[in-house]
DNA sequence: AAGAATTGTTAGCCTTGCCTAACAATTATA
DNA sequence: TATAATTGTTAGGCAAGGCTAACAATTCTT
């Protein structure tokens, strides 16, 4: 588990692409100009210059009026971009009970500058809380309560205060 | 708590020359163009230009040759980078068990984007793990030792096979 | 107080990344 | 198949935000 945090390479705007490109591709079959500039809501010549930087890259491969495709290097680089996101809007969701909308927003945002470390931290996160076979000291479940009324369920409180009798 | 989502006003590279100006006079008393170039380690010149577009947009005061200051809405807008960049770092440091610097590159990026939900449920998210008076079904300690062993204490899983044992 | 050192500004250049307007190629349809 | 509709490209503009080189103001030092 080294830290070779690989200085960034591509700009948010370049992995917004990339990102794109890679799940028009696995919605449908061949991409178009035209679709990537719906889904990033950008113009359709800004989609063009966008792709010839990335064709300059080796990201990807791009003829005249034709079709969209990832080089495998671009691939790589989307399929980082994605994993990033998942885990950033599962975090928020399942973690921290944030709606899906928010969390997909924060995610498209997050993905492009958190460490891979923070991203590790998240995911491990995820696993502990589904992999904690407690139901009484649940988190997820005390975690919401909380949010809800502002502290922890009587229960808990109580075996607080039982505490710090004992301290006395 | 209405989700008013106040379309971001300012660029990243403003919010963190506001953050800046901000902590430097906190540290010392006249903040001067030099330190924050040190500071941002960005040129003199581009602080220049950079004051000169924030001046535009009455979030600083800057005379030429002189002393930098913040109008009253620069400060609040850097109040508010400094209050996400903080909450970042402890929730990085104290709920995700993340070295100190990492927190801090990542509070740096992540203040410029993350939405004002996600900021409060992480912040709730500290105040919950702290306020937890409980010892035993203990959330941080439980975390950290599934980061370092990959699995639950052996209690915890104990407890858990009863369980399923019993569901059968 | 004069010269040296430091600090700050100006001018000018570059890239990214968006835009509109105009034109060209492709595809669909009468 | 000719024309209309759609899609894509080119040209050119603009703002942000960085840079260097050259110059100007300020401050420090003797």
């Amino acid at each position: 588990m080294v830290k070779q945090q690989v200085e960034r390479q591509h700009t948010p705007s370049m992995e917004d692409y990339l990102e794109a490109i890679a799940m028009l591709r696995d919605a449908n079959k061949a991409v178009r100009v035209s679709q990537i500039s719906r889904r990033l809501k950008v113009r359709m010549p800004s989609v063009t210059s966008a792709l010839e930087r990335l064709s300059e890259k080796g990201l990807v491969v791009h003829e005249r009026y034709r079709y969209v495709e990832l080089t495998p290097e671009g691939e790589s680089v989307a399929e980082g971009v994605v994993h990033r996101h998942e885990a950033l809007s599962r975090f928020f969701t399942e973690a921290l009970d944030i709606d899906r909308e928010t969390a997909e927003e924060d995610a498209c945002k997050i993905e492009h500058v958190i460490s891979s470390l923070s991203l590790e931290r998240m995911i491990k996160f995820i696993e502990f809380i589904q992999s904690c076979p407690l139901e009484e000291p649940n988190f997820p479940k005390r975690y919401k309560y909380y949010l809800e009324h502002g502290q922890l369920p009587e229960e808990c409180l109580a075996r607080g205060l039982e505490k710090e009798e004992r301290r006395k």
